[in-house]
DNA sequence: TTGAAAGCGCTAACAT
DNA sequence: ATGTTAGCGCTTTCAA
């Protein structure tokens, strides 16, 4: 199809060498040389090949990504700050979207491989024995951007979930509630499964405050299933003032469920999320969530990626662990 | 780093060829060679190189797409439904998030170029000349998903927005709505700034109604466009009974702006939506909208790249459209 | 300052 | 059924 070095340096008579360092901005170029070259460049429409650079530099300049779901606003936030930094420090992005399903995120890890890309980020959770045995095998480097990696072989950016959820609910407690409604995620999934639940409960523990079985229940974070739940809970002898949500989507699902049950959100019962994506501010009343930094995430994890890239000999003896922030907004209120 | 076919060959005692020939499950392999070699792959962990592949072949069996902006509901929407079709179809995706900047999607457009992907879809619609001229010379397909193409050189799989404009504002006329509200977008934008515009104008005129300048707004698509230009219609002397947004996003911004007033949505004014994009259902009261069939528009953006990219003498006469279909929801009311 | 030639990892035409 | 070899488009010694 289109011209190749070789066309360019036939037209221009000079040798394919001589075009590469006009290519390439080398010095020890006559300048005469330069505006043949550049001129012929012109006329022939001619883009260097950048699948014959990667194979001759081993080196393709892609990162690939695995998404757990581009409909998901919180993941696609991600991805937008992961694409911002990338393609500024000059890496593309090579998106697999694995709609939760374990045998395509296999396909495309393997896809990846295949495609030799410089790294791979993670934003994907459970894994199978197969997709470990790939990670152990990778030929490049692996990192984890917003959850937790399955070994400290691997580097992870993210935040400290447990600490995040502790947080939250002691803010709810000091804030005069006691009745306090969980729901959860999947317990099996480390970072925003088990360890918030597990952050949930100490700080119920730490105020002398018991779990009410009648008020935890666990979903898929999903908006369906907040409402699911919520439903359970409101169709109980008794309701509790808060319903803290492991992510912003169930939160959304819980409030819906509320209005539709025609309470009112504060007075009747709060609502607090989790992840602060943009949907939190976008609703009526705009929710109270816990606050993931996505720039920085984005930001981060390109940043340590591209060390991992360049520099084969980096180490690091710990996750990289940004700071959470809780945002309150309408859909919460203190009790005293 | 990686095994090549090389080592594999060596290690096996057999030629290159022999493992090209196992690699492609080709016929005429013995089967004793056929099991040394795929013991050798296993041991070496040899993975091919998609690179040396593509080099050889001239595909890369990538798309590359122009995402305007991957935090916007509908283009993530639209992109996870062409990534599934692609990916289903053996192709991947490289993603130009540009974010609504045309120096970032003149950069992407580039890239694409020197990456040599199969086919560029774009989702994306004010262009300058530069990228025009890119267009022109570019040496693979392009083709223009939910928008209009520059030029009818190239292909479009979109709705008819004038007519699913129209139907809309019909639609509530014939419901008994005479004071609409239209919140636009750029009228520099064919597609949904120009053409949703004219339509919801020729509807109003066939029914014998004039467009009232006070209710006629135009801003940006995104939600605080929406919620600003309500804001000016409220505080006029009178109120229409319904607002027509020409994005959901803005039907968002409208409709909080509404309840931020404190008025009820539908009982003191009705707000409709375009897209059909996720968040109408989510939010209280769900927002009527003008649904474009999302699944169906990714299947069919990738399918006719495929005609385009497979059969180069691929014609097409016209535009792909699809059926558009209004989703009555409760943001809206009959007035009689 | 310029060019010839080897090689990156693979496939395919040709030979045997 | 298997192997030899050229070549895809580029960069990089090495030589001139």
């Amino acid at each position: 199809m289109g011209a190749s070095i070789k066309d360019v340096a036939q037209r221009a008579g000079v040798s394919v060498t001589s075009v590469s360092r006009v290519l390439n901005g080398e010095k020890y170029v006559s300048k005469a040389l330069l505006e043949k070259v550049n001129r012929v460049i012109e006329e022939l429409n001619y883009s260097p090949s950048h699948i014959a650079r990667s194979l001759k530099s081993q080196k393709t300049s892609i990162i690939g990504i695995i998404v757990p779901n581009l409909t998901n606003q919180f993941s696609s936030t991600i991805l937008s700050n992961i694409e911002e930094t990338a393609s500024a420090k000059g890496y593309n992005l090579l998106v697999g979207n694995i709609a939760e399903s374990l045998e395509k995120e296999l396909k495309y890890l393997r896809i990846f491989q295949n495609m030799r890309v410089d790294g791979i980020i993670v934003m994907h959770q459970k894994f199978d024995d197969r997709i470990l045995d790939f990670f152990a095998g990778a030929s490049m480097p692996i990192l984890f951007s917003s959850v937790k990696a399955p070994s400290s072989t691997y580097l992870s950016v993210m935040i400290d979930d447990y600490q995040a959820a502790f947080d939250t609910t002691e803010h709810l407690i000091q804030t005069g509630h006691v009745n306090v409604a969980y729901l959860g995620g999947d317990l099996d999934d480390i970072t925003s499964g088990l360890n918030r639940y597990r952050g949930f409960l100490d700080a119920m523990k730490k105020h002398g405050l018991e779990q009410d079985e009648r008020f935890v229940k666990f979903g898929d974070y999903k908006l369906p299933s907040g409402h699911r739940l919520m439903e359970e809970i409101i169709r109980q002898d008794e309701l509790p003032t808060v319903v803290f949500a492991a992510s912003d989507d169930m939160a959304v699902g819980a409030l819906n469920c509320a209005l539709d049950y025609g309470l009112q959100v504060p007075k009747d019962i709060s609502i607090v999320g989790f992840d602060g994506s943009r949907i939190t501010e976008l609703v009526r009343p705009a929710i109270t969530s816990m606050e993931q930094p996505v720039e920085e995430l984005g930001r981060k994890s390109v940043d340590y990626m591209h060390q991992l890239i360049v520099n084969p000999e980096f180490t690091f003896d710990s996750d990289i662990i940004l700071q959470h922030r809780l945002v309150v907004r309408e859909s919460s209120r203190a009790l005293m």
